[in-house]
DNA sequence: AGCACGCCGACT
DNA sequence: GTCGGCGTGCTC
């Protein structure tokens, strides 16, 4: 027998299978980690295949040590998937499986993955134990409880006892398998009587296939993924959930463990690596059937999957941003084909992309118009910033938000501002030449912090001191320019310093559980104004917000990506949710420097559809994604030089790609990356547009990528952002 | 990734 | 003459 193993080191040259015999007394199963000589060393490495015949001369064949456990760590499905994302995202065997491993199993820390449990045998000899109270205690007990964890018997009558019977072969010891089903429901479902909108979808949610599950905010969604999960469960199946890293709050993830109890696991990255290691082992184990989790959770080792559920299913987070880049939803979709299972993509805001789909009849639409609760949405009043400027106004509040505050102020009730960005101000810039404060290691504009009055580099983190002169002309009129959350909240409080004001950003909740504390403290607080960025945007219900202030809408708008309109309307219809959640009315004051722009007007009638066709309409005109596909190959290396060659080589290349494929590829083209350095690596990309499919060409291209021994490189399918 | 092999410079 | 620089190539 001979056992293809991919050895784990993440390098390009490594990315192959290396062919082991297997000897005749090592029980080798595919998925298991082995010990395996290579290269004069010993490696670890993951069995994926084996076979009868190999194609390796027999001369070069060594043989496994030792497998490193003795089960397969790695499931048949997951090992499949590995070889579909390798494919899909052009990434690495090794890089994929150790996406499948939580560091603790990597790390070795860990022998045991199965809990042992521990019955009663039954030739026992009470008499024998009069001597012996303890031990007579444990026999007793287990008469009551049948069977035990042992660790739990240890723990409640200590080593020794729990010992002397297991030597005396009173007690029978299992390892439990991974195949069962311990605890049926250990608290009954309650159940809600779900609106004829939620049944209707629940009821056409049954056959395999892909559902984008459009629901207006309030439409009662949650409820429906529940049942869904709960269908699963009396299935016996088992139920895969994705939502965004920034809705698993506390009370969401309470909300379902209080409906799902110990069947359930929950996956977010507060948890300690112990933690998430202990996750991982009850879902391995088969203990919980339920996964609710963030990008991650999708490589969760649940078998047999009856449902997989992705909540609001247009957020970015679910593509990774960093190496291994994969997309969650595509590996979603994978796994739910692979386990003949419904894949339900949820969202108020559908991404254009899965939208298009619904159109085209590739995935089933089925839709929740109507609110839960029958109130109408908040009113979205668009205010023109550019008219405060012209009646005198240049502060970044409009007088119409400012007295709606007042209002919401008088009436003890509670505000939200919501704003785009970070820090106090942006950029620090000189009045007088046009001097811009920059990073000297990564060519991007350095970011004012006030609390501890430095300039920071946000994609190094490198601090700087802030400058009092400019060191270009020696002015002194060198200044913050835009505004950000601390601007906001020291302004507020001038104009209403009797109020408590509360920010909340990606400097206030870096340390574990400030999060929860602003909440609570806002929840807490008559009148009170919340400010901050997209994350006050999710999940929490405060009663009494009646008005939301979106300071900036056009921030997320002109940048030069073809999804930012898309995000403007998303953004707008999330954060507007925020308002009225209660009996009172609530109203968003929407600002902005351009109130013609067409997605003001959709979104500040909630018309998604009528935004969809004319977004998509002008995406197919310019021929931008869903009717295109964007590739960027970002090459960088800390001598320009070297990144400017490889880049040059694989540009050759490409040239004899697109000759060969003259009518599919759209556009290509050469450049600086708009940062053109991070860290002190020079960046140069390649961005070629191709008409949608078209994997052979996508492949073919990213081959040309290959040769660039010296640079790193990044291939992006549809980029997130193109900085 | 890590290690061997190999082909050129400056030194006991 | 040799010690050692790191470019190239291989690891079942």
């Amino acid at each position: 027998m001979f056992a293809s193993v991919v050895i784990d080191q993440d390098a390009k040259a490594l990315d192959k299978v290396f062919d082991y015999v297997v000897p005749a007394n090592l029980d080798v199963k595919t998925g298991m980690r082995v010990f395996v000589p290579f290269g004069g060393r010993t490696l670890q490495g993951f069995v994926v295949d084996l076979k009868n015949t190999s194609s390796v001369p027999a001369n070069k064949l060594k043989s496994i040590y030792s497998c490193v456990e003795n089960f397969s760590v790695i499931k048949p499905e997951m090992t499949k998937l590995m070889k579909f994302m390798c494919d899909e995202f052009h990434l690495r065997q090794t890089s994929v499986l150790r996406l499948f491993l939580p560091s603790e199993i990597r790390e070795g820390k860990v022998r045991e993955l199965f809990e042992k449990y521990v019955s009663l045998g039954n030739n026992i000899d009470k008499n024998a134990l009069k001597r012996a109270k303890k031990q007579l205690e444990i026999v007793e007990f287990l008469e009551k409880e049948q069977k035990v964890k042992l660790s739990v018997l240890k723990e409640k009558f200590g080593d020794s006892a729990v010992k002397a019977l297991i030597e005396k072969k009173f007690l029978n010891i299992e390892k439990e398998q991974v195949h069962r089903s311990p605890y049926v429901c250990s608290r009954p479902d309650k159940k809600v009587v779900l609106s004829r909108q939620q049944n209707l979808a629940l009821e056409s949610i049954k056959e395999n296939g892909t559902y984008l599950l459009h629901g207006v905010t309030g439409s009662g969604k949650t409820e429906v993924y529940m049942h869904l999960i709960s269908r699963a469960l009396e299935n016996q199946k088992t139920a895969l959930m994705l939502v965004p890293e920034i809705s698993l709050t506390p009370q969401v993830m309470s909300t379902f463990r209080a409906r799902f109890g110990d069947k359930i696991a929950l996956l977010h990255s507060n948890l300690s690596a112990g933690e998430r290691f202990d996750e991982w082992r009850r879902i391995f184990a088969g203990q919980a059937k339920v996964v609710v989790g963030a990008r991650s959770a999708i490589f969760a080792p649940v078998e047999n999957v009856g449902i997989i559920i992705v909540d609001e299913e247009h957020e970015q987070s679910y593509v990774s941003e960093s190496n291994p880049r994969y997309d969650a939803l595509t590996v979603a979709a994978q796994r739910a084909k692979y386990n003949s299972c419904p894949l339900v993509l949820g969202s108020a805001t559908p991404s254009v992309d899965d939208y298009q789909k619904a159109v085209d009849g590739e995935i089933k639409l089925v839709e929740m118009p109507d609110r839960a609760n029958g109130k109408p949405l908040p009113r979205i009043q668009i205010i023109d910033m550019m008219n405060e400027i012209r009646t005198g106004n240049s502060t970044v509040f409009s007088t119409q938000l400012i007295s709606d505050l007042a209002k919401v102020i008088n009436e003890k009730k509670q505000a939200m501002i919501f704003i785009n960005r970070r820090g106090y101000s942006s950029f620090m810039m000189c009045r007088e030449c046009g001097y811009l404060a920059i990073c000297k290691d990564c060519d991007v504009s350095l970011v004012y912090h006030r609390e501890d009055n430095r300039l920071k580099c946000h994609y190094c983190g490198k601090q700087y001191k802030v400058l009092d002169k400019c060191p270009k002309c020696g002015s002194d009129k060198i200044k913050q320019g835009a505004v950000g959350t601390e601007k906001i909240v020291s302004e507020l409080h001038s104009i209403f310093p009797d109020v408590k004001i509360l920010r909340m950003d990606n400097d206030t909740v870096s340390k574990k559980g400030s999060h929860q504390k602003i909440l609570e403290e806002f929840a807490s607080t008559r009148p009170s104004i919340l400010v901050g960025t997209q994350m006050i945007a999710k999940g929490h219900d405060f009663e009494d917000v009646v008005l939301v202030g979106i300071v900036d809408a056009d921030q997320s708008l002109y940048r030069s990506d073809y999804r930012s309109t898309e995000r403007c309307f998303q953004l707008i219809t999330q954060v507007s949710g925020r308002a009225g959640r209660s009996q009172f009315e609530g109203k968003v004051d929407l600002q902005t420097y351009s109130p013609k722009h067409y997605v003001y007007k959709f979104a500040a009638n909630y018309d998604y559809k009528g935004f969809f066709k004319k977004e998509a309409n002008i995406r197919k005109t310019a021929q931008f994604p869903p009717f295109s596909k964007i590739i960027r190959i970002l090459f960088s290396h800390y001598d320009e030089n070297v990144v400017k060659d490889e880049l040059k080589t694989c540009y050759n290349r490409l040239l004899k790609v697109r000759e060969k494929y003259f009518d599919d590829i759209i556009y290509m083209d050469a450049m600086k990356s708009p940062i053109k350095k991070i860290k002190n690596s020079f960046r140069y990309q390649v961005i070629i547009r191709l008409k949608k499919g078209k994997k052979q060409i996508e492949d073919e291209i990213f081959d040309c990528t290959l040769q660039a021994p010296k640079s790193s490189v990044f291939f992006e399918v549809n980029p997130e952002n193109m900085s």
